[in-house]
DNA sequence: GAATAAATGAGTAGAATTATCAATAATGGA
DNA sequence: TCCATTATTGATAATTCTACTCATTTATTC
């Protein structure tokens, strides 16, 4: 029987994930389109945005993204980390202290001057958990 | 003397930084400006956006963006880390391996359950910083 | 208070992404 | 091979976030 909500496959997907496959230089959406259109000039930039999210929500690509697109503004101008509940988005600082050996372990790499780095955690928040398991109790 | 290009203090600034420095939240530029019309109903969305970015120039605060706002895909899914230059915007795998004592780090926090974390570096990749003394050779 | 120019408010513009929907085509079964 | 089903597409409109424009206001120094 034919199962529900199964992914198919098609050429327009193939095809993007190719050109994905095929760089080193992690682009952006637009340039995938433009990629993809030298082979498929009738591919519209909607089917490249959405074949992009399915691909990564399948785990098959993934997205370098901060979370929801836009912008989040900070009141502490110091390095910290931050933890990001996948479910409902909110940003919570840790206690954990920066760590001073991570850009010294990338200042190795010659030719790249390191100033700074961003480490951030992200799963479900203690919120979230407890709706999950209300949601499981039904 | 009056300074050239210096930085006034006006409320509609003092106000955007005191309603940041007021919430853990981590908020986008649209909540500050929510709450900034409470106490200042005609306050510009566009002057909420400017001080943002001037204060985040200034180092008063920290804007959290994943580089240029839009996104950037990946064709390797499985975690690595990446080297983003602040001058030229391109992103770099690094060779690096993933840190499995991170995860755990965080795994102390009580209620949260950590899925995986990102960690990148930002500075001036070989190509700019070539750029760069170039200009000074000038 | 007056001169200066930074900053604002109101509106417009642009860019990136998402939503809509009729038409198309991939899939598994007859 | 043909068919029924429905995921996916292409084309376009709609949203959303952010930057820009410019006349007016206002913070700052003298
Ligand atoms: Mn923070
Ligand atoms: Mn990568
Ligand atoms: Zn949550
Ligand atoms: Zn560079």
């Amino acid at each position: 029987m034919k199962p529900k909500g199964f992914v198919r496959r098609t050429r327009q997907r193939e095809a993007i994930l190719a050109v994905l496959k095929g760089t080193k230089c992690h682009p952006t959406a637009d340039w995938v389109y433009q990629e993809v259109r030298k082979e498929m000039p009738h591919v519209s930039l909607g089917t490249i945005y959405r074949n992009l999210r399915t691909l990564s929500e399948h785990g098959e690509i993934q997205e370098l993204a901060f979370g929801s697109a836009h912008s989040r503004f900070d009141a502490n101008p110091d390095n910290h980390y931050h933890f990001i509940c996948e479910e409902c988005g909110t940003i919570e600082d840790l206690e954990m202290p920066a760590l001073a050996e991570l850009g010294k372990e990338a200042l190795k790499l010659p030719g790249y001057e390191v100033r700074g780095h961003r480490l951030e955690f992200h799963g479900i928040c203690p919120h979230c958990s407890h709706h999950r398991s209300d949601d499981y109790a039904n």
